[in-house]
DNA sequence: CAGTATCCCAAGCGATACTG
DNA sequence: CAGTATCGCTTGGGATACTG
């Protein structure tokens, strides 16, 4: 992100290029600036996807977690998919749709950020690519698949 | 991230690897689980520093504001820098230190999402690599730089 | 187990006023 | 401009109880 300037910006004050209302972060920020957001879609990214075990990990109660898990599926990250067990009522789980896996990324870079700033012990997990084992970290790539260095990108308005 | 099983754990309830307390996202998911430090962190990109800059661009109340700077400050994800304008007296601006610098990716990642899931209208910006022009986007890539599929990834604890 | 409903309380909010 | 201080007030929290 760097400076995050664009060319052809000489002298004025910096300020986003995109007014907050429209700001695909501002609404990003809306919706995943929550600590129990952001630790629901951990859970679903792990496959842990009902009410109980969701909540045993993380340590909400059962009104911010319902809330919580009701935010979510409005707004298509997460569908409530009924099951039911031999024998027993049915009930829902809470998976990823589309929409929701696709923050795979977010959620795997805040890991790797969180893991090298904030966490001073404990066990540590890495990314590894299935088919190799080798260990995988964050990058930007060209579309023909170069990869960029961070403090090379910029933000350009689109036409 | 997919479904970030390790190969080892066959029949078991799907679980986090590392416990709540412990793991580098439930730290972070603390950190920047709040709308409105998103919001300042990305002004800090945009190198908007100063106080009511800030407040202008995400309409946030001064309280609200002055307590995340001061969150973010002793999270050493922000320093505040003293400057004086001319003839004016000593105050701050609120700049990103190395760890803050480090939540680009983050950010950026979080962007793409916001706008390609969340954003219905308005202006769109494009991650660029400066010295080339070429668009840019999120990826995972091995030491030697070699791209991997984002679904082929998984989580494996670290011994 | 998977929630919903109710209650009470504390944290956090914006508005306002004040200071350097 | 850049904050700090104070103040009601609302929102959202956990605890508890209840239901299918």
């Amino acid at each position: 992100m760097s400076k995050a300037v664009s060319r052809n910006s000489e002298k004025r004050r910096n300020r986003p290029l995109v007014s907050i209302g429209e700001c695909g972060l501002a609404h990003a920020a809306g919706l995943l600036g929550d600590r129990w957001v952001l630790l629901i879609l951990r859970e679903a990214f792990y496959g842990v996807t009902r009410f109980d075990a969701i909540r045993e990990d993380i340590g909400a109660s059962k009104h911010a977690l319902s809330s919580r898990l009701d935010l979510l599926t409005s707004a298509g990250i997460l569908i409530a998919s009924p099951y039911r067990e031999p024998g027993e009522r049915e009930r829902n789980e809470y998976v990823l749709t589309e929409k929701g896996r696709s923050l795979g990324p977010v959620l795997l870079t805040l890991l790797d950020w969180g893991q090298k700033y904030l966490q001073s012990s404990g066990r540590r997990v890495a990314l590894i690519e299935r088919s190799s084992g080798e260990t995988v970290r964050n990058a930007f790539a060209t579309e023909e698949g170069r990869i960029v260095s961070g403090a090379d990108i910029a933000l350009q308005l689109c036409s």
